[in-house]
DNA sequence: GTCTATAGGTTGATAGAC
DNA sequence: GTCTATCAACCTATAGAC
């Protein structure tokens, strides 16, 4: 399962995630593979296609494994708590995450990067989640104007790709304070951060004069 | 004022914001800028120094800002509340980001993109802010273990940073739901959702077998 | 200060031998 | 499938006329 392919596939994961999309060429990504240089436009026809199987092989999974773990919290509707809700749409992602390091930054990359690369993955996976994931929440019992509701959505959704973006350089900015190698407890500490946020009072807007 | 030098910041400005630094080229910001290529290179003597003064024009009267907030905030030291710390700190940058169209998401970026230039944004301008705002929060009656702490802080710069970056496509992201003419608007919610974030009772861990 | 012209390097992609 | 060699397009930066 180390043939080419697969070689130029983590290559390119660790480097897109440390740098960008953009700012990767195949020539690094190769080196770095050491693999030739050609064998990228052989195994994949372009660099644009190479970043879809990218993506492809890592978002699959964790999509997969959010809905399930949905599945499983509503299962029992008496149970399911805000907390449940937040914990299936942010733990498989932290742990996929953190098992494979170097992934984590590529995942906080799509999260937190609108445009092109976004939209195609926003399209082919997130419409699920979101469909799945909005009706979960107001079933769990949160009770919010939908404008609120969705600005919270996109709090909680930037707390996530924030800590995955900066995974690599967390313990060195917290001068060793904050280590990652409990992708539970990061998970834990995010779920009742978002969960309380999620169930703050909605503040009176002011009439304008 | 509308002379070469700030037609060519204002262009650079949109477009590090909608393309990030390096996939942008000089190129595109002289012929945005109406100007000849060659004029980057007068004004500013490099693309590096380019992105400097891009930043440099927009970063240093937030960062002021900001500190002013947090002075009035703890001249009465009774009514220090945590809205207001963290007040001091989000609605600075969103203000300024959403006066001017396209600069939020050139500062969203500033914020959620570790590396180069991070680095030299954050070591010239945030070791100020953070050495300021840590003890700000511990005093405004934050009661949590350092580690806790920092983690919430990291969540809570992530919600400003996915905001920011998010700026332009979040009206057709919701539908229309989300607008952002009303900075006021969006920073309320901002500080209610993290306010209660950081209030959160802290999970207890639960022991390694 | 503003321009043209160009140097010198890197990129993505491909043709064709093996 | 893997390689070398190469193309055309792009990039940043600069030299030098005006």
């Amino acid at each position: 399962m180390s043939d080419t392919k697969t070689r130029i596939l983590d290559a390119a994961e660790q480097l897109f995630g440390r740098n960008g999309f953009e700012s990767t060429s195949l020539r690094a990504i190769t080196t770095e593979a050491q693999v030739n240089l050609a064998a990228v436009n052989y195994h994949f026809q372009s660099k644009d296609a190479l970043i879809d199987a990218v993506l492809e092989r890592r978002i699959g999974p964790v999509t997969r494994r959010r809905l399930e773990m949905l599945d499983v919290a509503e299962a029992d509707p008496a149970g399911l708590t805000l907390e449940k809700v937040i914990e299936a749409f942010a733990a498989p992602v932290v742990e996929a995450a953190m098992g494979q390091p170097g992934l984590a930054p590529l995942m906080g990359r799509i999260m937190a990067t609108p445009g092109a690369f976004l939209e195609r993955v926003f399209l082919r996976y997130m419409e699920a989640v979101k469909s799945r994931f909005l009706p979960a929440l107001l079933r769990s019992g949160v009770r919010l104007p939908p404008e609120e509701l969705f600005w919270r959505l996109h709090f909680m959704v930037g707390s996530l790709a924030h800590v995955l973006v900066f995974a690599p350089v967390m313990p060195a900015m917290s001068n060793g304070l904050c280590q990652l190698n409990d992708g539970r407890a990061i998970v834990n500490r995010l779920v009742a951060f978002c969960a309380a946020g999620m169930r703050a009072p909605v503040e009176q807007m002011e009439k304008e004069a």
